[in-house]
DNA sequence: GCAATTCTCTGACTAAGGTCAGGAAAATGG
DNA sequence: CCATTTTCCTGACCTTAGTCAGAGAATTGC
């Protein structure tokens, strides 16, 4: 633990902490509590069902119910039974409620702007290429990793989300059942493993090991969500792997890989990967690489 | 103003907003409100008075004493008359309460340590270099300028902290007495100006004008707090000044200065000032700049 | 010496942002 | 078809973080 690096996360967190908390509260307030705000905000200009809008905000059903009530009572929504579901609500701005947001957006980017005006432009380019270094990062941070159960619907989804992404990128397309499969129940430990990278609960990455005692392991299904990549989750997907095998006892990890994942085969050659002869005649790969875990 | 840097603004108040939010709260309420956290921190090992803490932490006089009085009863302070002043309370940590800030400063630590822990070392410092960055940026974009009454004990420290910078910084030291001097009654308008930069309320730097109907004006009393510099400070003075003495009907600025004070000299070539022969005998100064205005 | 001011405390009040238990209505599982 | 679950609502209650008026004691200004 760096204490200085420590220092200035803090002294960081006391700054930024003051000068958002400063702004937004009353500034975005406009005369009614904050809640309500955040809740017209988070309606969004196509509306919601209540139960996904408590969902996202993380509110009591009696709390919401209420702050709902208020904003109808003020005529900026209207709740009404969702069409499919009889036990849902489905709540939608009314046009007042649509300017209230645009008023809303409007004065969040006038707070925006006012951490920008004071400076110059240099300054100005500075302050937003770190807050972006910033904000990646710490969504980086915000990402954890867990060996889960590969047959949950967001497993599936991952996987899925994998097949799709090889399908548009591969010169020829990608259709799984012409590649070496690899069915859920081999990712299961102890045959195999899948590791899923959440961010905010939901998934944007994952990775699978799958076992061959006395053999190397193989490594598939290496995969990061469009919006999250550049946070080096790749990486971290591939030392968390290589960790696990290697305490299941592996000692050689082995993987092919097609020639248009160009970051990937990046990725696997700065990481100590060699680039090896075929062991496998997957139709799809034009390398193959190994790594000896130490 | 720039939608796409407002957006990444908007962006980084977000992510940052709810990491630190979700992090700090809670974490660091020990089973008390944050409000006596604060507190209890903000009392210090060495004590304070309760006037001070108060507008420290910009506390109602009730809410504040009522705040004490729970810490008070929890045993963690202790609270007495101070010995000067007969209304004034001197609060005091008592072993329990220094315990308790020792173990809110390591929970701090942690919450910094959680932001930097799941990333790798060169990540690490990526983000605390942005965070840095950011931290600086945002500093500086609090400051704010204003021409004030050069009389107020708050003015007449600036120019005292400018003297005592200049007089350790002079190979020859400086004695006000021997220079040209510029009252304080030649900087109130309209026979000159005085400006200053506060920083959450409190003075830190400044820079004075000297008219002089039909002639150039004279720059004068450039300061920065050495806390605050870095920030842009100086040349956002030098630029105000020269707005204001252009508004005054001024089309030439000129100055002096000493030969130690490089980032000054740096400055004023940097803005457009030209360097000229002597137009005075100030006794310290070895440089002479000039520059129209436009 | 006395009026005005400063500092602290108490009591009464408020708003925001919740939590919790229970009930009604609709949907679902077997 | 019936028990269980899901979704939402209502009423009762709570904590946190204040604000405001007023009073008492000490100090300061003149």
């Amino acid at each position: 633990m760096d204490a200085t690096a420590v220092q200035q996360v803090r002294a960081f967190n006391r700054t930024v902490a003051e000068r958002i908390g400063a702004l937004t509260d009353g500034f975005l307030g406009r005369g009614r509590p904050m809640g309500e705000s955040r809740t017209l905000w988070e309606i969004g200009l196509g509306g919601t069902e209540i139960r996904d809008l408590r969902a996202r905000l993380g509110l009591d059903s009696g709390y919401a119910s209420r702050v709902l009530r208020s904003l109808e009572q003020e005529g900026l929504i209207t709740v009404e039974t969702s069409s499919g579901d009889g036990r849902v609500r489905y709540v939608q701005l009314t046009d007042a409620g649509r300017a209230e947001r645009a008023e809303l957006d409007r004065r969040a980017d006038e707070v925006a702007w006012s951490f920008l005006e004071p400076l110059d432009a240099a300054q100005r380019d500075r302050l937003v290429t770190a807050m972006s270094d910033v904000q990646r990062l710490l969504l980086a941070s915000m990402v954890d990793m867990a060996i889960e159960d590969p047959t949950t619907p967001d497993a599936r989804w991952c996987i899925e989300q994998y097949f799709s992404e090889l399908n548009t990128r591969f010169e020829t397309g990608f259709d799984p059942s012409k590649s070496i499969p690899a069915d859920t129940h081999e990712l299961v430990p102890p045959r195999g493993a899948l590791l899923i990278a959440r961010l905010r609960g939901g998934p944007i990455g994952c990775g699978a090991l799958k076992f061959h005692p006395g053999e190397p392991a193989e490594l598939k299904r290496m995969w990061v969500a469009p919006e999250a990549r550049g946070l080096g989750l790749g990486r971290r997907l591939l030392v968390e792997l290589e960790r696990h095998a290697k305490e299941a006892g592996t000692r050689v990890v082995r993987l092919e890989t097609n020639r248009t994942l160009s970051e990937a085969i990046q990725l696997y050659r700065s990481s100590g990967y060699r680039e090896v002869a075929a062991f496998n005649d997957e139709p799809y790969a034009h390398h193959w690489f190994e790594k000896r875990l130490r």
